[in-house]
DNA sequence: TGATTGTATGAGTGGTTTTTCATATCAATA
DNA sequence: TATTGATATGAAAAACCACTCATACAATCA
């Protein structure tokens, strides 16, 4: 069992934009180009209220740009594997866009 | 005489990308990318209201993705130079974040 | 100068998004 | 099974955004 959400909606270029456009969410994509991660690391690690995230993090799944997957009482969240695939370094390439993140940036 | 409007006010990725993040601002943008063009041909080529255009353009510029200049009754508008200068085919540099649009898409 | 064309702007409105709070769910363990 | 830990969810509040309308401004032309 690899998805614990909803399907991807209607994902058009602006929607990934719309997705990534925000302080927070971008926070964690960017947390995640460096590998998969538990909410609660998250939540340490980038300072977000557990809640607030959780709310992200499904936004995020929705727009397909993120995965989880039950662990034990935790959830590991990911990139989505066709993602990961066309990733090159700190690129995600989102079939009608490709998008790469500065690792000294935001 | 070349910038007609307010400065790029604080510029970061989650601001660029939500400049990005519109139908309307994205057509514009990828419109541009061809090149620089005038108000009205957007218009018209974009099917998008005269006032509600401004508006998107004035965002752009304050985002600091494009920048206008007046020609006769019109005005030009183009990609900001730095992008320009960093344009590699369909791929915007941001500085922070780059941006590649493929062109069957959106 | 007055009229016309092209574009920008401000205010208002409705709709969406983000945030918070309280509560629910799921898994592990006592 | 009751309890605890980890995360998700729904609803309500707060903040924000896109759109429209009316109007202003700038440049040209009669």
């Amino acid at each position: 069992m690899v998805e614990t959400d909803t399907q991807a909606e209607e994902i058009s270029c602006a929607s990934i934009l719309k997705a990534l456009a925000d302080d927070t969410r971008l926070l964690v994509v960017k947390h995640l180009l460096a590998g998969e991660a538990h909410v609660g690391e998250m939540q340490e690690e980038l300072g977000v209220e557990q809640s607030l995230l959780s709310h992200h993090l499904k936004h995020l799944r929705k727009a397909g740009i993120v995965e989880s997957q039950r662990d034990g009482k935790a959830v590991l969240y990911r990139l989505t594997p066709a993602l990961e695939d066309r990733r090159r370094g700190r690129t995600l390439d989102f079939g009608c866009c490709q998008i790469s993140f500065r690792s000294d940036c935001c």
